[in-house]
Parts: structure tokens; sequence; C-alpha cells
DNA sequence: CGGCATCCGGGAAGATACTG
DNA sequence: CAGTATCTTCCCGGATGCCG
């Protein structure tokens, strides 16, 4: 069977599509794919290089990396770019079409956040984290609040800068920032979400700085109430 | 189910799951596999029939759209409910959480309505009509005005109440509007966001009360401007 | 007719190995 | 490091058929 079969796989067309005007079907033609959506998130907080991507979606596989790179690149979502000789690695970027797409992740995460089934004892990205306090910020809580917080996560720093209820997240030096925190993003997630101490974490996560500033960020994102898991 | 069909698939579960604590993955866990999301789209203004949404989302296979409901019900997205003896049929509905997912459409929609590959004249649900209203509307444009507007798209009534600058559309009898459509979604669609004065639509869409208002109705939905198609 | 279960073909996803 | 090649497994889509 093997042979005979004339799938003509250099014309490939007929793409599946959900052949729907509704915008909402069109962004699931677009980015619905398994990973693909995964994969932006990835890329929200600045360009990567395929490896990284590879290492902070665990479960991807090449293969499959490789075809949604292309297609989100075909969409007009990701870019890829060729750094300068030294270093001459090339990297995945979002196109400014592709940055605004961060709405969507947020919603999408407002409202899986009260899942019964949501387990936040999972592993996490960096990137996930920083954006998720974009997401959850109460401005209520961070009310009058001006400050600087850095992070450093494996080689990667953050800065989060809160401005009177406002946060905004980048990568960049925490040097000069009021508190830095410093250890895996899960352990950052186990003070901000998870509820824990950051005594109780001490020796996973290092708190450098304004240790009041500390323990006041940890409280500025709560999680939306759980709906009752049975149905 | 009476005999006992233990087949091994009920439960060797090891359901594919993206394993990450961040919320949008975990919300694709829920609602990422193919229709999930359409089939919800259908649901949000009131509950239908199997066979509704089988004949609303065209391209959807039975087969397939049994899975879909029975994994939404298993997240709690959905619930199944019997209809009182008189018309004892079985409709699905969203749960209050499933209706909470709202948003996760409105930031889709408005996101690819930018993609240089949308294309708006594809088939269009009543439903996802309606909800694009939600979405689209303009407050600015909507200033001021106090109406309800009346739809009529084959059996199914609707109306939309605008009240200075916000809209609520909902299933409703158009009995009392101040102006009623009547027609196919798509020619609802072409004259408020094609552009197609309603003149050119007579005959394919009726317009039936305060002309005005319908005149001023169809330019309250502005589309967002594309991004160039070229990369 | 509504709500499934079953079988099948094709294609996408996953795992592993290999190459420039 | 950045992918390709290959193989297997699973999901999707269509058709058919059962059963209330």
């Amino acid at each position: 069977m093997k042979s005979e079969k004339i799938t003509n796989k250099t014309l490939p067309a007929a793409k599946r599509s959900y052949d729907d005007a509704c915008g909402a079907a069109h962004a699931l033609d677009l980015v619905g794919e398994r990973w693909a959506l995964l994969v932006m998130r990835e890329l929200m907080l600045g360009p990567k290089r395929f490896s990284d991507l590879r290492a902070d979606l665990p479960g991807i596989s090449a293969n499959v990396l490789t075809q949604r790179l292309e297609g989100l690149e075909a969409a007009g979502i990701v870019v890829r770019k060729r750094l300068p000789p030294p270093a001459s690695s090339q990297v995945y970027e979002l196109t400014p079409w592709g940055y605004e797409s961060e709405p969507i992740f947020q919603t999408l995460g407002r409202w899986a956040a009260r899942s019964p089934a949501h387990d936040p004892s999972l592993p996490l990205s960096a990137v996930s984290l920083f954006l998720s306090f974009r997401t959850m910020i109460d401005p209520e809580r961070a009310r009058g609040l001006q400050a600087r917080v850095g992070f450093r996560v494996g080689d990667e720093t953050f800065v989060a800068v809160l401005d009177d209820g406002a946060i905004t997240v980048d990568r960049g030096d925490p040097v000069g920032a009021d508190v830095v925190f410093a250890g895996p993003a899960r352990m950052i997630a186990a003070a901000v979400y998870g509820g824990q101490p950051l005594d109780a974490l001490a020796g996973a996560l290092s708190v450098e700085g304004d240790r009041a500033l500390a323990e006041r960020f940890v409280t500025l994102f709560p999680l939306p109430p759980k709906v009752e898991p049975a149905g």
C-alpha cells in the first residue's frame, strides 16, 4: 500500500479549516492546533531559540515544534530572525500582531483558574509565571504601591514595575530593584499562589532587599474562587 | 451501558495533557480539542439539542460531537437536561462557569479579526453573529442610543437592547422592538460588517420599523484594521 | 428522530534516532 | 544547536447501524 499512493504532498492545500466566518473560529484555524498557543505564550516576553522553546515546553517534540513554527510564521504571527554574526544563532519572535494575542492568554487563564481540575503544583515556565502577574494583579491591593521587583530564574532575569495598581513585567536586569527573588519559577508560584510563607521557602527561594515589600508583593495576586467540583 | 461494557476505554484515561500549571495551558487541556470551543460558542445564548448543534456546526461529525459533549460535561462546563414531558427531548446547556467563558470568544475574535487571512464571507451561525455584537460594539458610536432591535433568523428570534453605549443580546420575541431585521445571519453580517447598504440587500434582508435606526445600527460595530498581509 | 456505538481510512501528534 | 527522517500511536472525520 505504501506505493501507488499518489498523495500529492507537495501541494497539500486542503488545510483543515472550520469554514466559519466567526472570528473565534478563524482564530482556532490559525492557532487551534495542539501546542500552537503555548509556543506563542513562551515568546510573549521576548524572542527565543528553538532549543529554548523545546526546553520550556516539556512534552513537545522537535517535529511538532518545527511544524508549529512554520505555521505561525506563515500566518504572520511569528518571524524568524538571525542574530548578528557574534552568536549568529536563529531566534523566533512574535510580530506586533502576535504580541497583541496576550489578552487571549489572560482570558483563558482567568477562566481556567476556576476549574476544579486545575492543579497549580504542575511544572511552570518562567514566562507563564510572569505573564500570570499581568493577568492576576489586583489593582485594589496594589494601590499606592511604587516598587521595582526583580527576579532571577535560572539564568533568566525579569523586572516587575508596580505603579499604583498597575504592573509591567519584562525581561531585564534586576540590579537596582527594591527586592529580588531568586529561585525556580515553581517556588515563586508557591509563594504567590500557594500561600506558602517566604520563611517556609527559605533555601529554595531567596529574597534579597526589602523583605516587607516581598511579603506584600506575594499578596497582590488573588486567585478566583473555584467552582464546586461535582457536576 | 446496561451490559457492563468494561471496555478498556472506560478507565485507562491517560488523557493527553500539557502537564503545565499555567492557567491558559489548563484551559487548553479542558477545551483545546478540535470543535470544543465552537460547541461552547453555540451554547452561549442558550441550550440546544444535539441536532441543533450538528446543524449549526457544519463539518462536525456526530461521533466527535458526542465525544466533545461528554468531555465538556465531565469538565463541568456543560450539563445535559431533559425537558419536561411535552417535548421531552434532551438539551445541552452551559453551566454558570461555562457561561463565564464568553470573554475567551471575545478576545479570540477581536484578535483574529485583524488576520489577513480572515474571510468574512464564510458561513456564519446566528449565535456567532449575535455574540459578535457584544464583542464589537463601539460604545462611542452607540452613545446616547436607547433602542430595542429585533432579529428573525430562520425560526430563531433575538433581541438586542441598546442602552447608552452598552448592548445586550438574548433570545427573545422581537414584538415591540423599534426595528426588526429578518433574514439569514449572513445577510445581517453583510450589512453590519460588509458595509452593504440595506437597500442593496432588500429581498434578502427585510427591515421593518424604524429604518433610520436600522441604518444607524449597522454602523455601530467597526472592524479593527487588518495587519499587512505580507510577512 | 435523537443519541449514541462501531468500523475504517487518513492524517496529525508523539517518540526516537540521525544529520549538517 | 537546529532541525530532519522514520515509525508508531492516537485522533479526527465519514459511514453505517442499533435502539429508544
